[in-house]
DNA sequence: CATCGAACCAACC
DNA sequence: GGTTGGTTCGATG
């Protein structure tokens, strides 16, 4: 997907930057709906970068209220991280939106969609 | 299932 | 050039 920018002006080819994968992200997590959650590997898959990457934007995150990247986890069902509060404040988050917890602190895997399967239908 | 190690890619030093 | 992240995946006990 976007793998290089284009830049007109100088005519050439650049790297994308963490920056330009944002937007897309962003947009890309608003489709899942509550009560769900998504995977790291499953948006870097599609963006063709590597799963810390999208750590690292979730991150960068700047509205925490409108971008809910809390409803992105580890493949194994792992919270992951949270850098807002911590990953307490994920796990209440999502409990909330009625995302299912087993044995603690992993989340149950039919709460899990990948987003490819969420973008073809 | 739990642990281990290698690969992951842009940023930062 | 090496390290570092809100990771992943296969191999092994």
């Amino acid at each position: 997907m976007v793998l290089y920018v284009l830049e007109l002006e100088e005519n050439k080819v650049r790297k994308a930057r963490l920056e330009d994968y944002m937007e897309v992200i962003y947009a890309l997590i608003s489709l899942v709906e509550p009560g769900k959650v998504t995977t790291y590997g499953s948006i870097a898959k599609l963006l063709g970068i590597s799963p810390r990457l999208v750590g690292k934007i979730m991150a960068a995150n700047k509205s925490p209220i409108v971008i809910p990247c809390h409803r992105v986890v580890k493949s194994n069902g792992d919270l992951g991280g949270y850098s807002r509060g911590g990953v307490k404040i994920k796990k209440r988050l999502l409990e909330l939106e009625g995302v299912v917890f087993s044995r603690g602190e992993v989340v149950d895997k039919k709460c899990i969609i990948d987003l490819k399967e969420l973008l073809d239908p």
